[in-house]
DNA sequence: CATGAATGAGACTTCATTCAT
DNA sequence: CATGAATGAAGTCTCATTCAT
């Protein structure tokens, strides 16, 4: 029972933290980091201003914790993928695809990050490490599956670093728009167009009967 | 007399007013809107604060101006190649690797662009129509070349929508990011790759000489 | 047993409220009463904040609580000297070179004592009357002393009250310069150079042997 | 004319400043640093607050000017006393009754002082250099006419830091005293016996006559 | 049109205090 | 008596904007 008292007001502690989060992320990706006020945020989480300081210490602090959240659930779900045992061209299908269920769950993440996305360029001095990570992981992993794609004739010959930043900036760009207002089939529809922009077209001509 | 008089004034009138839009640019691509105050701008610009509130009715609005100049600018490069008489692999080609000027003399337009790009997505009700419109002119010239390319049969087919997206995405992440620190040379040799990438495959087969 | 739990728990408390005194004075004496909050002070007592509110009403009360043992403990320390049934001259001295233990044992209490000095005169309303009391009792004694001493011609002729603050602030300004950087020896030294300057030059020119 | 215009507007800089600056003194005199707001200094000088941060940096800028200006007027009164080419007693004298205008003039100048002196103590990191200068030059003077009032024969042997110190201490104790309710004929019947007490004490004994 | 001192709303943050457990 | 999360008033400081000269 003691311990069950300890416990319930430990998960107590962590459900505000997280309603906090929640709404944070909520104005954060509306209005973006400067327009909203702690003030805001404590109204919305339905708690005072010096609550969300005993869970954060300041107002960029929470801000950057939002950011690595986010860079995690996207990290977790498209890593795997590139990571996986499958062949080249099939890992980046599903790399693709994936970004279907990106668009539909996270949103207010993706809003998040670009909403900021400017001000937390290296060249603004910002970006935490751990979003920046990311980025860079999954770009070198990108890389290496189309480089090996290519390695194994899957692939014809092409940059790997120009081809994977060309279908990650288009990732992004359509996932970006498609969170304007999102619509399943839509979205799946354009990735398919993406998936046959990049994927087929970079298969060997000999490999025949694709799609 | 008179006459002179008042050309001379209002000439000086215009590149006073060029000069603040000079320095808030400078400013604004180098820290975003929200950091730069119009005090910054006026130290910078060697007028007075009183004086920026002579020529722009508010910060947002001089913000706004500078986005339109620069939506402009980009507009008025880019727009006549896609325009031209030439043939529409020839167009893209051109299109793409006329970002190596639009990199080296705009860097400070990209940047600022990029750097309030979310705080001004229609998301937010900002962005100006101009800039909107410019972006959704040049998407819509560069659908109606690969569109019209594919129809002579020059390219093969492929969605031009998604196609112009893809193109336009990969674009706009490698100039800024050649932004940060510009080196000509570098940042045409990845032109070219992207040249690579989407104009050679575009082309038909039967279309020799792509690697 | 029941006396026997109670006395226990008692003397728990006792010792729990000398460990939040123990605590909020090096605090305060670090840092003085304004930069120090009641959560550093329950961090450093390890305690909960409700647990100091539990001992003490505000953390006004609390300072002066701990004013008010540091003028005991002067006190404590010092008046006997005055009281005792000594010369005139030998407990003047005496009363002096006590200072040097008063500066080794409780610099902390000094430094509390002058940190908020300020803050805490007349004027500005606080000072508790413990400590105004100790302070003008003492100063009392002291005078009386050198007026008695006076009246024996062990002293010649002088003002008692003023010889009385005169050797007062000296005193203090002297524990406070060595509470900077308490050194036995050296504090020693500097109080027979003060008892040399006071008293030798008090006594009587017949009372042989002042330098 | 326009020389003139110009002045006008400087002058009136600098009156304001001065009120922002009196207005301060008062309060931080009054109540000491940590319980005086910028607000309430805005008030009482009949500015906005957002003028006081025109004007200095910070609240703490503005303490410490306030502080340096304390300091130097207490140094323009008293060290040309100390360096003037009278005898080392008459030196002495002068110094001392020179106190008497100076708690008359400066009263909220000592309470300043005394009132955060606690606070602005090496051992708390602040104090700024100007003030603490200055108490060190005085010191210093001190010392050194007394030393030289010694080598002279014109005072008997004792310490010279130690007897400055002592005198220091005592003075500024009177005059903080007297700042209480200050009355001129008290002040200066004190300082008298204050001079008799250190003064005449220090004389060689053949040097008869004195007072 | 130029100036820049003045404004004051509003942002972030701290902290003494309370209260339910 | 112990706990510590929650509170919210209050403090410092910034900055877009105005207006008298």
């Amino acid at each position: 029972m003691d311990d069950m008292t300890l416990t319930r007001k430990e998960k107590e502690k962590i459900r505000h933290r997280e309603e906090i989060l929640r709404a944070s992320l909520k104005l954060f990706s509306e209005k973006g980091f400067h327009s909203v006020s702690m003030q805001d945020i404590a109204a919305r989480a339905e708690f005072s201003v010096g609550t969300l300081y005993n869970f954060f210490q300041s107002k960029e602090q929470l801000f950057t914790e939002l950011l690595n959240n986010c860079a995690e659930k996207i990290y977790q779900l498209l890593s795997p993928i590139l990571e996986s045992e499958k062949s080249e061209d099939a890992k980046l299908r599903t790399f693709i695809r994936a970004h279907s269920s990106l668009a539909e769950d996270n949103i207010e993440f993706i809003k998040l990050y670009v909403s900021e996305h400017g001000n937390l360029t290296p060249a603004h001095g910002y970006i935490d490490e751990q979003a920046g990570k990311v980025k860079t992981t999954l770009y070198t992993q990108m890389e290496d599956v189309i480089a090996s794609g290519i390695r194994k004739k899957i692939f014809r010959s092409a940059d790997p670093k120009i081809t994977a930043q060309a279908l990650a900036a288009t990732l992004q760009s359509f996932v970006l728009e498609s969170s304007r207002d999102f619509e399943k089939s839509k979205v799946e529809e354009g990735l398919v167009k993406i998936e046959q922009l990049f994927i087929d077209t970079l298969l060997m001509p000999e490999k025949s009967g694709n799609d």
